[in-house]
RNA sequence: GGGCCGGUAGCUCAGUCAGGUUGAGCGCUCGGCUGAUAACCGGGCGGUCCUCGGUUCAAAUCCGAGCCGGCCCA
């Protein structure tokens, strides 16, 4: 065994990590650890030796959720990671082969948005000033070095996936995987092309998906405008016609040139109201709930009730168009300007519904059903086209006030004010959102519906809630998909168009794999080479029977990139043979917003594609909250980043921290105190495995030798194993049900409660014994066992430490990691239930003991006469007495003494407290007597008859007592303190008996001595076995006798071989309960130097 | 505005499905231990179980309404 004190060598031998009972460091360092188990991993290729030993195992498809390549690592994605992780060594350890292909998604506008702020651009005209192909490239190396960094990041706290081959979004073999998938769509009958109210960002001038809306307060116009109802043409004779006005409200002044309908509720009563104001008298249409507050704000001064019509009276009626004059294309077709019923109607402001389909989401709808044309002249950049008339060229928010006045002089404007509301931005921009309908490209999923439902029930979900109310209730409100963008930075839509292409699907081309495209289209292409990049496919025709098509411009929503990841990470369609051996995922790991993200998407593209689920098993987790239980947000302050949790804890307290929280669907809140805590539970297992070291060391112990199979274990021994495969099979339960929280609960209570407060403890003194013997092999041999099987089990949370310990305690002998172990196995002929009963009485009674102590005011350093405890079931008797010499030992007793149950302690009395409210009245004057007589009793059975017997004895005269008057108190003997405890299905009481002889004192201060001894040892550092001089003035004579009493006791726990006068040795003054005492040391072999 | 989740000790969370005297860790405090020692152990203090109403002999738990936080949707 090679011994270096230099720390160079040191860390040299734990850099190679096979130092079997190596020294270590005295403090459990995290940060040092990690330094050199990151080293040593690439010394050995632990992770690739990991991966190959389980190569033959049964195949377990995880997918990593693709994180997006903008921004570092924050604590919910590192949550994540952590999560992933853990699960993976879990099953490697359950023996599957994991596949472990991490993944980045790294397209998409939050990317082009950030590269535009690089590039210092305001709009689409920078980029295509710029270059198209050279803005991609920009995104494309934008994303590459956000990758590298998350790479690090994940990298830092130890997750293992396959780093060096993750799967990009942006390569070739992945977007291919995209077209593919959504070919295969296609080939159903599931995309189209078609007009949509989508959710704009003008300046980004894209479509974006609803769920990259945020919402914040914006001050917004707020507008009353009543429509003039469209007189009869025929004149007085026409009934078709009618006077007065509807009265609608909006925020949106600019969508009213598109306006369309008027939308009422046909249940909702309506009022026609004659109102004055300033002389004139106007007939408004107003929701009968709101007419009080329309006229308030249109300041009129009287009004009267001219009639009272349901909705679905008023359906039908026509309108003019307010802004006629200043937009005459306004809609004037079949059906436009007409009153309709809608769902969306509600009393609220006037009760009548401005709508534009062309611009509002369900003002779209309706109008689709409706069969109205949809009219909506604003471009994608939010400015009104000429169909806008004389707003054209105009930004749309811009046109606000000049409408509002517009409305004003045509005399249709009854309100003008402003309102403050929640309004949807852009979240990479911040521009407020414009409601357009434009051209996109959709996946029909509508259209399978009923199947999307279907294929929900094939997987299982943790928890099964979410699946069930959740995502149910998602999937069955989704509309169709819109997959298109108008934007650079994507996947391009795989469809080529003819010439004068009518919106017919049976008319386009869509293209599936690379080596399809390098067939079809007009030019030499290389389908090994080929990028597929809007740069390259742009210019890519396609001629086929006399017809030339030409890509559409559009690219991907990025969403569908991840979408194809079950069968892109896989390499599919390119290779296929992993495909046809794994998909579709075993599990996939995310939080709940993904819900409607990626839980979703492949959920429709999956369904679309292949017709079905892409994963079986999902664990569904929360988010990262900060301390004060919000969102970690820069403008609230309150981010944590897990740089800074591990510049702090370490890496291996951070994970484990993460890891404790509950995983399935609560957030978690980050807390410092927790992280801590974890760390000192860490540290607990540090020191539990730290401890025996220099012992196993010293007396070269060889685990391969004595095994706990063999050795002669004593019954503590055999506990501690009972309780190590308890706790296995709970935590193996626990990780099957996607708890492993609980599992760490579980790990961590044995190994703090009843490896470190107890087990140890007991076992210390039987590894100090200086001779060999049975009892310290079998010591050692359980702790060896023990430890070996826990750092198996804390592998999966904290991977450096385990491997550290690990490696410290098989050497040579094992693994080269231990990250290549076994799950252990709970191995039932280890489990010994009544012994572990047995052990929880003793530690019932130590307990109950240690109370009754500190109450009697007596340290554990001296000893006590005897332990009584009186119990009442047969049970804890037993059990007791079984284990007197342990008690014995734990509570330093001289004698356990058990009362079993039906007997009583004969040296315990009770005295009886008297209730003088009820003494007073039965007894009259004598009353005082009784009590005083009470007060003095004592009786050896709490009853009302012994106690009668003993106030009659005193008062000479019998007494008739009854409970009322009395409550028992008991009596211990002078120097005796007891305590109850409850244990199994019973209870009792523990009584320590503090009374000092001559003996206890004199081996109690020997004790006194003893420990600052060692403490002077530990002063000047002195090895284990290193012998010593002593000499000790004690400034009581009476004292000193006493230790000298116990000299033997105190040379052999101080390994004094000599007491006498000690000359420049280490020298000390102590007061010891009061009494001073001079100690000197000095090494012998310093001494005879 | 709607769906889902959460609100229990100063802090972090169990307990809620299946109603029966609310538990643990951390913190605080008092004490103990002393070759695991810059560690460790024990005792104590500490709760309108978010609020209000209902069901019930009995509600943290079941039901209803509301408030606060989170995610998603509008």
């Amino acid at each position: 065994m090679s011994r270096s004190d230099d720390s160079e060598g040191r860390e040299r031998d734990a850099a190679a990590g096979r130092t079997r009972f190596g020294e270590v460091d005295d403090q459990y360092d995290p940060h040092a650890i990690e330094d050199r188990v990151f080293d040593y991993w690439d010394d050995v290729d632990a992770y690739e030796q990991t991966t190959a030993h389980r190569s033959d195992g049964e195949p377990f498809f995880f997918v990593d959720g693709p994180p997006y390549t903008s921004g570092a690592a924050h604590m919910g994605t590192t949550w994540n990671k952590a999560l992933k992780d853990a699960y993976i060594r879990y099953l490697r350890m359950r023996g599957y082969d994991v596949h472990d292909r991490p993944g980045y998604d790294m397209h998409g506008l939050p990317i082009e948005t950030k590269v535009e702020e690089q590039l210092g651009f305001e709009s689409k005209k920078d980029i295509i000033e710029f270059g198209e192909d050279r803005f991609i490239a920009e995104c494309k190396q934008f994303a590459e070095e956000q990758l590298d960094g998350l790479q690090d990041d994940f990298k830092s706290f130890g997750v293992w996936m396959d780093w060096d081959d993750p799967y990009e979004t942006v390569s070739p073999e992945y977007m291919e995987a995209a077209w593919w998938g959504f070919k295969q769509a296609h080939e159903r009958g599931l995309v189209e092309q078609g007009k949509r109210s989508i959710t704009q960002c003008p300046r980004c001038e894209t479509a974006i998906a609803k769920n990259e809306v945020e919402y914040h307060e914006v001050e917004d116009p707020s507008i009353y405008v009543k429509f003039p109802l469209r007189e009869a043409p025929g004149g007085a004779g026409d009934d078709s016609g009618r006077e007065g006005s509807l009265v609608i409200w909006t925020t949106t002044p600019w969508t009213i040139p598109a306006n369309t309908f008027v939308a009422v509720d046909e249940e909702m009563t309506y009022r026609a109201v004659r109102a004055e104001k300033d002389g004139t008298e106007e007939l408004l249409y107003i929701a009968e709930p709101c007419v009080e507050d329309v006229l308030k704000k249109g300041r009129y001064e009287d009004y009267e009730i001219v009639a009272e019509l349901s909705g679905a009276e008023m359906v039908g009626w026509e309108y003019e168009h307010p802004l006629r004059e200043e937009v005459p294309d306004a809609p004037a077709f079949e059906g436009a300007l007409e009153v309709y019923h809608a769902d969306y109607v509600e009393a609220d402001r006037t009760g009548l519904v401005h709508s534009a389909p062309g611009h509002g989401q369900e003002d779209f709808e309706r109008g689709r059903e409706l069969g109205l044309e949809i009219f909506s002249p604003v471009a994608g950049d939010g400015v009104y086209e000429d169909a806008a008339g004389k707003y054209a060229g105009t930004f749309v928010r811009d046109a606000n006030d000049e409408i509002i006045a517009d409305l004003d002089a045509g005399g249709h404007l009854l309100a003008s004010e402003t309102y403050v509301h929640d309004y949807g931005q852009c979240w990479r921009c911040d521009t407020d959102i414009v409601f357009l309908a434009t051209d996109q490209w959709f996946i029909t999923v509508t259209d399978i519906k009923g199947e999307l439902l279907d294929n929900i029930d094939d997987s299982e979900w943790h928890p099964q809630s979410a699946r069930d109310e959740r995502f149910r209730n998602f999937v069955e409100d989704s509309p169709d998909w819109n997959v298109s963008r108008q934007r650079y930075w994507g996947v391009p839509i795989p469809i080529w168009t003819p010439e004068d292409w009518q919106g017919g699907m049976d008319e386009v081309i869509v293209i599936g794999t690379r080596e399809e495209l390098a067939e079809r289209v007009d030019q030499e292409i290389d389908p090994d080479e080929v990028d597929l990049h809007k740069g390259t496919v742009d210019d890519l025709t396609i001629t086929e029977d006399g017809t030339t098509y030409t890509r559409v411009p559009d690219v991907f929503d990025v969403w569908l990139d991840s979408s194809v990841a079950s069968w892109g990470t896989i390499g599919y369609p390119g290779e296929t043979e992993a495909f046809e051996e794994l998909w579709p995922a075993d599990l996939i790991v995310e939080a709940h917003d993904q819900t409607r993200g990626w839980f979703w998407s492949q959920l429709g593209m999956g369904t679309a594609a292949l017709g079905e689920i892409p994963y079986e098993e999902v664990l569904m987790h929360g988010w990262a909250l900060a301390e004060d239980g919000r969102k970690m947000s820069k403008s609230i302050g309150n981010v944590v980043t897990p740089h800074e949790a591990m510049e702090r804890h370490g890496a291996d307290p951070m994970r484990t921290f993460l890891l404790s929280q509950n995983p399935q669907g609560d957030d978690m809140r980050f807390s410092w105190d927790e992280m801590a805590a974890m760390q000192r539970d860490l540290n607990i297992l540090w020191n539990v495995f730290r401890f025996p070291l220099p012992y196993m060391r010293m007396d070269g112990f060889d685990p391969d030798a004595v095994t706990v199979a063999d050795a002669d274990l004593e019954r503590i021994d055999e506990w501690i194993l009972s309780r190590l495969q308890a706790v296995e099979a709970e935590m193996t339960d626990h990780w099957e049900a996607f708890r492993q929280d609980r599992a760490l609960e579980a790990l961590l209570e044995f190994v703090v409660e009843d490896l470190s407060r107890f087990y140890v403890q007991v076992v210390r003194e039987r590894m100090w014994e200086e001779d060999d013997s049975p009892s310290k092999e079998a010591a050692y041999a359980t702790v060896y066992a023990v430890l070996t099987d826990v750092v198996a089990l804390v592998a999966p949370y904290a991977p450096f430490i385990a491997e550290e310990i690990y490696q410290h305690l098989t050497g040579e002998t094992g693994y080269d990691t231990v990250h290549m172990l076994d799950w252990p196995e709970s191995d039932g002929a280890w489990r010994d239930v009544g012994l572990e009963e047995e052990i929880a009485v003793v530690q019932a009674v130590e307990e109950a003991g240690s109370n009754a102590r500190q109450q009697a005011e007596r340290k554990l350093r001296w000893p006590v006469k005897r332990v009584v405890v009186d119990v009442d079931s047969g049970d804890l008797a037993g059990a007791v007495r079984v284990q007197s010499d342990l008690l014995a030992d734990r509570l330093n007793a001289r004698e356990v003494v058990v009362v079993d149950p039906g007997e009583e302690w004969d040296e315990l009395q009770y005295s009886a407290e008297a209730d003088m409210s009820v003494l007073g009245p039965a007894f009259g004057e004598r009353a005082g007597a009784v009590m005083e007589a009470l007060n003095d009793a004592r009786v050896a059975d709490p009853t009302l008859d012994a106690l009668e017997a003993a106030v009659a004895a005193d008062l000479d005269e019998p007494v008739d007592l009854d409970d009322e008057m009395v409550s028992f108190r008991r009596e211990t003997p002078g120097g005796v303190v007891g305590t109850e405890f409850a244990a199994l299905d019973g209870s009792g009481v523990v009584y320590v008996d503090t009374t000092l002889t001559e003996d206890i004192e004199s081996e109690g201060y020997a004790r006194e001595v003893i420990r600052r001894v060692q403490e002077m040892r530990k002063d000047l550092d002195l090895d284990l076995d290193e012998r010593i001089r002593l000499e000790l003035d004690v400034a009581d004579d009476r004292v000193a006798a006493l230790v000298r009493d116990h000299e033997h006791l105190v040379a052999e726990e101080v390994r004094a071989d000599e007491f006498g006068p000690v000359e420049d040795g280490h020298r000390r003054e102590w007061d010891v309960e009061g009494v001073e005492m001079t100690i000197a040391i000095v090494p012998l072999a310093e001494a005879t130097a």
